[in-house]
RNA sequence: GUGUCCAUAGUUCAGUUUGGUUAGAACGCCAGGUUGUGGCCCUGGAGGUCGUGGGUUCAAGUCCCACUGGACACCCCA
């Protein structure tokens, strides 16, 4: 019997995982410069928030979720995405009692059960940012502003801000039914699928990718057109601010979110680098969710970006993401005399933050300079008798092949950057 | 959930059309190329139950079926 990760997960391995920290690093960074704090939350939930929070109709709660029932009973769901979680805990904790406005993100693994494909795992991450108790198109805009610096830090070119307004409770009904009525029109030429979709969500039919569908629906009203004054009002706001943060955007009235909760402002952030699944970005308003969820209606922006597909991009994009740590030096023992001796002097210069590597596996000095050369150092420390005797070890540098000779005592003020000294480093 | 294509060493792939002796290559890995020294080069070596299970056949990596897994698209979404 072998056993495999389970279809839809990914290993990441020592090879490639530094490009997970690089990403996250400056995830981190960005949103601390927006002044953002992370959450973390547990991996699963009762089932029930997510059924609320997202809404029971929508696939994600209908036929992704991973749910079962633990030992006591009670349904678990492994977290099909963030913001339902992140509510629960401002909820629980009272966060809004401490501020007015709660700014907070995420780096996290989600489930869903779908199948693979390009950009889409069954496990796959998100970061993200929620920014609770605030109604102002202002925070609609930073939202939007500070997921699109993560990009620009990253270096990710081709990318598109596209936005739109789904409306409100208030107005969002009425233009249903104009929908409705426009779509009647050209029934029986929709897709099964459109068909389908005419009663319970006709929005959906907008951004349908079948050809016929997107020709007929080309001149079909949209909601942007059908605000409400407030919703209106709201809009162009968060437009206008937009463009004095230089922030370049669309206007795409055909965005529609998945979700339940959406209320006024949606956005995608979308990748020419991707294939089908091109969203790097999805997120907008949910005004209504903490309400839904058992609390009072408190106004909130978020939005939720894949890593996954940020890889992608960057990948395609060649954006090189730095290297993979390597030791700086590496010390080969040139003979048996020398062997318990380079572990010792590895471990003087790791206490003193030089990173090292020495050979283990008793192997010839030819092999553990072929080690050292695939591990790119800079430079080899040749530990062998002779050099005991003397109290001395050679330093080869692996550039240009240039041998010396230094005392042992020498050795970690030789390696040591200018300026750092043992006690400059607290952590021991 | 539906569809299309795919599945051979650690990796990328030949070999499958026209079934037939010990399944190959490249890269990677390991060890050597005389005295204590990497990269290039040379020599040698290890490594595969040909995804799994059935079937056809004297004979199957090669043909047929099922399953599993992968890639991509639909659906949906980050």
């Amino acid at each position: 019997m072998k056993f495999k990760s389970i279809k839809g997960t990914k290993d990441v391995l020592p090879d490639e995982s530094y490009r997970w920290q690089f990403v996250e690093q400056k995830i981190r960074s960005v949103m601390h410069t927006f002044s953002y704090h992370e959450i973390r939350t547990p991996v699963f939930e009762e089932t029930a928030l997510f059924a609320r929070g997202i809404g029971e109709l929508t696939d994600i709660v209908g036929k992704e979720m991973y749910t079962f029932q633990d030992r006591g009973g009670t349904m678990l769901t492994l977290k099909p995405e963030m913001t339902a979680a992140v509510m629960r805990s401002y909820l629980q904790h009272n966060l809004g009692e401490q501020k007015p406005l709660v700014k907070v993100y995420y780096i996290a693994p989600m489930f869903r059960q779908e199948k693979p494909q390009a950009g889409r795992l069954r496990q796959f991450h998100q970061f993200g940012a929620e920014a609770i108790g605030g109604s102002s198109p202002f925070v609609d805009a930073e939202i939007i502003a500070l997921s699109a610096e993560v990009y620009r830090v990253l270096g990710v070119k081709n990318f598109q801000i596209k936005i739109n307004s789904v409306g409100c409770i208030n107005c969002r009904p009425q233009y249903k039914e104009i929908l409705k009525k426009h779509l009647q029109n050209v029934f029986k030429e929709l897709s099964e699928e459109s068909k389908q979709r005419l009663e319970q969500n006709p929005l959906r039919i907008l951004d349908s990718k079948d050809e016929n569908d997107q020709k007929l629906t080309t001149d079909a009203p949209l909601m942007k057109d059908h605000l409400c004054k407030e919703c209106s009002e709201h809009f162009i706001e968060l437009q206008s601010i937009l463009r004095s943060l230089n922030i370049e955007f669309e206007i795409d009235g055909r965005i529609v979110r998945g979700l339940d909760y959406y209320t006024k402002t949606a956005y995608e952030i979308i990748s020419k680098d991707l294939g089908a699944q091109d969203a790097l970005v999805g997120g907008g308003r949910y005004d209504l969710l903490l309400k839904e969820i058992g609390g009072k209606q408190t106004p909130s922006v978020g939005f939720a970006a894949g890593i996954e597909r940020l890889l992608l991009t960057m990948e395609k994009q060649q954006i090189f993401t730095g290297e993979n740590i390597k030791p700086k030096v590496f010390i080969v023992s040139a003979d048996e005399e020398g062997r318990g001796y380079a572990v010792e002097q590895a471990m003087i210069l790791r206490r003193n933050n030089i990173p090292c590597e020495v050979d283990l596996l008793g192997r010839s000095l030819k092999s553990q300079m072929r080690e050292a050369d695939r591990q790119k150092v800079e430079f080899v420390i040749i530990i062998g008798g002779n050099e005991l005797q003397k109290g001395l070890v050679i330093i080869k540098n692996m550039k240009n092949g240039i041998q010396t000779s230094i005392g042992v005592k020498d050795l970690v003020s030789h390696f040591q950057e200018p300026g750092e000294n043992i006690e400059t480093r607290e952590n021991r």
